[in-house]
RNA sequence: GCCUCUCUAGCUCAGUGGUAGAGCAGCGCACUUGUAAUGCGCAGGUCGUCAGUUCAAUCCUGACGGGGGGCUCCA
């Protein structure tokens, strides 16, 4: 008899008892910590341990579970491909992965049979066993696994890509044991895993892609495969309900669905044209953000899309950022008829950036310290020669549009204008319907910098309290900067719960240098201005595409390209209807009459479809009481209302920007 | 850029080695009095582009282009 401290509870047990057996009237239990690390439940107990529980719907649990269905589906594909070589198989969010080298990439068709194998192993109930290794033994072992060698031969205290296969202070293998206890297939695995296959409730494997091998472009494409596991079918069925959801309101899909926008392929990829109704969305957002911008003492500047090469010279990006831009267009250059030059033309550079364009307008005469803060602000259009494979709908496109700042001030208003520039971004962000935020703090990368470093830990440090000051939770992303400068970025959660990352707020150390930019100061000496780049929205195509998926295109009245239609009843009532919708038009509602040839059942439906904010619908008792009725998308219904209190009911929402 | 899947009418999608179909949208006509699809008819595609294989290609192969899912990157 040993004594162990079962959750808590000081229990004296037989010395051959296990975890599994002392959990075993409650299933959800898969997984336990002894003295405070994560072990299996078949693991040995000595004389003082400490025994927690862990549940499978726990953070801990989730982790075992997926891991364990990762290491069913290595089962499954091997079984089905006996050649394909392992890679690894972490838990991911929301499921796991695992990497493959097969003879032959997977094919949708595949995965259905890998996944009806693992049903198999599933019902099975293998049992997870680990056995403790030496380098050596794994070495031989796994002789015909050479990732998996590879991954032996690194094993460190945190690889952090291997780290569910390797690492801790022993190497691992874990068998699955058949009915009759004997292995019927092994894994180097640090672990730990659930007790048996059995105790996975729930799964789906969800499609499959490639991925290099320990994340870098310099090594082999191995082919990935992504499941999902939770702990019971309605949680895997509520998981995929909410992929369907997201499904539904894809930028991309809504674009073309309510005419806001596209991309043809004759203009080429990641550059889009605005259609008529995603035209009134964009311009309703640009023109909120301007207003609220001339409110903060913004100055409004414009600037060309191209420029001569010396401009990208003189601000570096050449040298750092030329891999993202377009190449340049050759102009005026004369060739003998050899083809040698003959005159040297000039070149020029579609701009992938704003500020070296608002350097040269600070640049343009003397500045004052009285000038200081100057805020120069543009909707600046720029273009990036993305990697084809990373383009997105409208949120990471080619060319795009920054809503973009500099400000150039001295230190010491460095503090103030952080600070209240971090505030009139959150209460922007919060005026188009976001309200679920964090930070995050990029700072120096000791590798790869430049300026001194007592500015650095300043500016880093001034950020820090800024954002302290918001009272929101803020991550830290260490060595995460650019070169130029320390950064924060705002980054928002949608309807549905997805991170976005909006704003960006930049001090840059670089560029007022690389410009020598200066001001007179009130002693009258000559004085380097701070400099900091501010995107609110980022790029209003990214910022426009990311309302689109938290509203699921039902935008709110102010944003939505029509805000009300007219549904007669029945043709009789048109004109009564036209003569409504004449007035709200009047008083600045973006209203149409829909006078087609439709029933109304099918008007109403056409509207509910465009997610119209409001319908305006007349028949004979409206138009006898000189009203309308209206119906809401959420299909509530407001009847008899006297046309002056409709129209005034809609121009308070627009005002206020208030959903409905 | 890399891996993989994919491209048929404006949209969503069937389909076949012998040059094509549906629904919705569009157009026309008729119909239509209370909150998510009235009926009938018409029109619409050199099946992404270019090559190759074949007696014959929308279908097979290749290259290129567009799109999706990932990796890597990022506003």
């Amino acid at each position: 008899m040993i004594q162990v401290s079962v959750d808590g509870a000081s229990r004296s047990i037989e010395a051959d008892q296990r975890p599994t057996h002392l959990f075993s009237d409650n299933k959800e239990v898969v997984v336990c910590r002894i003295n405070g690390v994560l072990k299996d439940l078949w693991t040995d107990l000595q004389e003082g341990d400490v025994v927690e529980s862990i549940l499978i719907n726990s953070p801990d649990g989730l982790f075992v579970l997926r891991h364990s269905t990762a290491h069913v589906m290595a089962q499954a594909v091997q079984e089905v491909f006996a050649d394909t070589k392992l890679g690894i198989g972490p838990p991911i969010k929301d499921g796991f992965y695992y990497d493959f080298d097969p003879k032959t990439p997977f094919n949708p068709d595949d995965l259905t049979k890998i996944e009806s194998v693992m049903r198999k192993i599933v019902k099975d109930g293998q049992r997870f066993r680990r056995r403790v290794v030496t380098e050596k033994e794994a070495l031989a072992e796994l002789s015909h696994e050479p990732y998996k060698c590879e991954l032996i031969g690194i094993k460190g205290p945190a690889g952090e890509e291997a780290s569910v296969e390797v690492g801790g202070a022993e190497l691992s293998i874990y068998d699955n044991l058949g009915r009759d206890g004997n292995p019927v297939w092994a894994d180097l695995c640090r672990g730990p895993h659930l007790p048996s296959t059995k105790h996975i409730p729930a799964f789906k494997l969800m499609r499959s892609a490639a991925a290099y091998w320990r994340g870098s472009e310099k090594n082999p494409m191995l082919q990935r495969i992504y499941g999902t596991a939770w702990p019971s079918q309605d949680e895997l069925n509520a998981h995929l309900e909410l992929l369907a959801e997201a499904e539904k309101r894809d930028h991309r899909r809504l674009g073309t669905e309510l005419d806001l926008f596209s991309f043809p392929e004759e203009i080429g990829s990641g550059l889009a044209v605005f259609h008529p109704k995603g035209g009134i969305i964009r311009r309703a957002m640009e023109d909120y953000s301007r207003k609220r911008h001339e409110e903060e003492d913004y100055e409004f500047v414009y600037s060309p899309h191209l420029t001569k090469a010396a401009l990208f010279e003189k601000s570096g990006h050449l040298d750092w950022y030329s891999e993202g831009m377009y190449p340049p267009m050759i102009m005026d250059e004369e060739l003998h008829a050899d083809g040698t030059i003959k005159k040297p033309g000039q070149q020029y550079y579609m701009k992938p950036m704003n500020c070296p364009f608002h350097n040269l307008i600070f640049q343009a005469r003397q500045r004052s310290y009285r000038e200081l803060p100057l805020r120069l602000f543009e909707f600046g259009t720029v273009y990036r020669y993305e990697k084809s494979g990373v383009l997105h709908g409208i949120t990471r496109a080619r060319g795009f549009t920054q809503d973009d700042a500099h400000i150039y001030c001295t230190k010491e208003q460095m503090a103030d204008e952080l600070d209240s520039l971090l505030t009139f971004v959150l209460n922007l962000l919060r005026d188009y319907g976001l309200n679920d935020f964090y930070l995050e703090l990029s700072t120096k990368n000791p590798e790869k910098f430049v300026g001194e470093d007592s500015d650095w830990q300043e500016a880093t440090e001034t950020l820090r309290k800024a954002a302290v000051a918001q009272k929101l939770e803020l991550v830290l992303d260490e060595g995460g900067a650019a070169f130029y400068g320390p950064k924060i970025s705002v980054q928002a959660k949608d309807a549905i719960g997805r991170t976005w990352q909006m704003s960006t707020i930049q001090v840059d150390f670089q560029l007022p240098q690389r410009f020598e930019l200066e001001y007179s100061a009130a002693d009258g000496s000559r004085q380097r201005p701070v400099m900091i780049h501010r995107a609110l929205f980022g790029s209003i195509e990214r910022f426009f595409g990311v309302l689109t998926e938290h509203y699921s295109g039902a935008f709110p009245p102010w944003l939505a390209p029509v805000q009300a239609v007219g549904i007669p009843v029945a043709e009789a009532f048109a004109d009564y209807l036209a003569d409504v919708i004449k007035q709200m038009k009047k008083a600045g509602i973006r209203a149409e009459l829909d006078a087609s040839d439709d029933r109304m059942q099918k008007k109403v439906r056409n509207a509910q479809m465009q997610k119209v904010p409001f319908m305006v619908i007349a028949g004979e008792e409206d138009m006898a009481a000189g009203a309308v009725s209206f119906r809401y998308r959420n299909g509530e219904q407001k009847n008899g209302i006297p046309i002056a209190q409709a129209i005034a009911e809609i121009q308070k929402t627009v005002a206020e920007r208030t959903q409905v």
